[in-house]
DNA sequence: CACCTCGGTACACACGTGTGCAACCAAACG
DNA sequence: CGTTTGGTTGCACACGTGTGTACCGAGGTG
């Protein structure tokens, strides 16, 4: 059986309050009784129950994320930013995976309310709206990661990627590259905002450059690598094919590069390919991937101190004195845009 | 204000025992009362607290696991296994990363013991000392993964994949496609027992086959892909070079493919190359890799049914009906080995 | 009418922890 | 010696939930 601070205050001959006390190093007890007591309460295995705590202090230490799935590579490394510093403030980090089932998502919220988290982050592209109602219900701080939704409710805001300006980035090193016929592999789905502004920020630059945003360079794909591998035919079809393409995500550009290998066209020279987010696999594709790089880790490291500072803010019913957070993107340049020789 | 099961006695006119009793479907409620509290449950946004539940039913529906790291893609998988299999009964997963740091490993465990967690699953290649004694303390089933180490308690058991049989696998590929000189990229670190598994399997299959046990063709990698860079020049330097390599796992492998492509390397004409693992890398680098698949996924699922069925032996005080698991891997015939034309 | 049965509900306690308040004791002071 | 002061400690309650036991009223039976 586990050891709580009444059998230690049993043995230690005095009563739960002033073990209590001594644990917490109150400095109304005598020095000599706190020393004896935390002795004992080392020999005897102790360990505070924090759903104890919780139920008396108001709070858990305990913060819930939600996710749609943590295979996701790009969203593991914004988790592991969430949890490293979540530890470094003392809190625990719940996990809840709803794998974009809407029926796991309310679940997994109503978990995390059970659960008495002091705050809440969500990484998901789109927040539907049953769920959303959900979140709102929990009345404790939320951040949003990557959604474009409007930030709700007073203690509710948003850390994001800015990807007008990655989309930017990406075309205008296409067009500093030389190339005029610069193609988009968007998402293929209506009312997506991070598809909407990479696509928004490659038109940017294109217009910058003088050059038109031809909407029959446009192509839908899926956001996974097959829509890219299907979207290559399509690409080489007109009777004057573009000699570049931005993907909405590097799992559709690795798609593409696939499929542009099987069909014998070499990438930088005859297609050169850019993709977006910076995934483990870019690096080790052939050739390996130019992409704009979410800072993931910080996204998450970001995303943990905001729902901190709320949640301190909360707690003196204060306003609190943050805003939504926009991280820029950082492009890097490897093979498939510029070659191997250069 | 949260709402709790007193407030709703009292806007209903009963105790509080009546509405616990109703919420959880006690057949001695009044069905009419029962209805009316569970619509004013509703109505007044009615969550319990599973803290205070824990309290007095001795179990928190919650499991914890202890990673290295998440962002390890083999990792997330598995742990994507242990959670949705805890989600479909009913169980909360508590996540604590230990950085592969002594000091923040003992403050998961703790941290677990404190919320009361009612089983542990652990991921990491080795249990330090320390740390195991920790964890034995915990006083709750134990699940190691992937761990060779002695199953100690009556409640640890272990789940993990045949690494000899993996090891046999891959390397009888390699002697059916013809080869005679086959090479092997360790760990290179003393009493890591996976690596001593594979290489056993390795060495099976090679006396299987007539062939030597050269020690000569054994080298020194370090897990990672700057190890597998390496070791190709030491690989290519005996007058008589190796004419495939098993590699101890794919991250080494796909070291090992970038430098014999930027050595002018073929693969596999000059040199056939297997990994181990089978992540999600391995079919996307150039040429694609030929490896041992882990059931990552059943990994976890396995590891939580073994929670599952020691937490109810535990609680019944009976001796669990479980025993340590044993899960195949399974050869996955990429490009590395056998070409892209055959 | 007295007794028993039984469905329905309230009372009281338990779980482990934190904390305001009172109580106690020793020492110092008037 | 009486009183105050200050340092320690215990008592009692609170947090939210579950459950054994007692209670109460209605109906049935002898």
């Amino acid at each position: 059986m586990k050891a709580s601070i009444k059998d230690i205050a049993r043995v230690a001959g005095v009563s739960h309050s002033t073990v209590s006390r001594a644990l917490s190093d109150s400095p109304v007890v005598n020095p000599e009784t706190r020393a004896r007591i935390k002795r004992l309460a080392r020999e005897m295995g102790y360990s505070p129950d924090a759903g104890a705590r919780g139920l008396v202090m108001g709070r858990t230490l305990t913060i819930g994320v939600v996710v749609t799935t943590i295979s996701d590579p790009f969203i593991a490394e914004v988790v592991q930013g969430v949890e490293s510093t979540a530890f470094k403030n003392g809190y625990t980090v719940i996990l809840a995976s709803s794998g974009a089932e809407p029926e796991r998502e309310v679940a997994a919220v109503e978990m995390l309310r059970s659960k008495r988290v002091d705050g809440v982050i969500v990484t998901a592209s789109r927040v539907g709206a049953l769920y959303k109602e959900h979140l709102t219900r929990i009345e404790v701080p939320v951040v949003l990661l990557n959604n474009h939704g409007e930030s709700g409710g007073p203690y509710t805001f948003s850390v994001r990627v800015d990807d007008r300006h990655g989309g930017y980035l990406a075309t205008r090193h296409l067009v500093e590259r030389g190339h005029r016929r610069i193609a988009y592999v968007s998402v293929g789905e209506a009312g997506h905002s991070s598809d909407r502004e990479r696509q928004a920020g490659y038109c940017q630059a294109l217009t910058e450059a003088g050059l038109p945003c031809d909407p029959a360079l446009v192509f839908a794909g899926n956001g996974r690598w097959d829509g890219g591998e299907r979207v290559l035919p399509l690409l080489c079809a007109p009777p004057e094919p573009p000699t570049a393409v931005f993907c909405f995500n590097d799992m559709t550009a690795v798609g593409l590069l696939r499929s542009a290998r099987a069909a014998g066209l070499s990438v930088p020279e005859d297609l050169a390919v850019v993709g977006f987010d910076d995934i483990p696999i870019a690096s080790y594709v052939v050739p390996s991937l130019t992409t704009i790089a979410q800072p993931k880790f910080e996204l998450g490291e970001k995303a943990m101190q905001m729902v901190w500072i709320l949640i301190e803010a909360q707690r003196e019913t204060a306003t609190p004195q943050v805003h939504d957070t926009i991280l820029q993107g950082r492009l890097v340049v490897r093979e498939s845009s510029v070659g191997r020789s250069e």
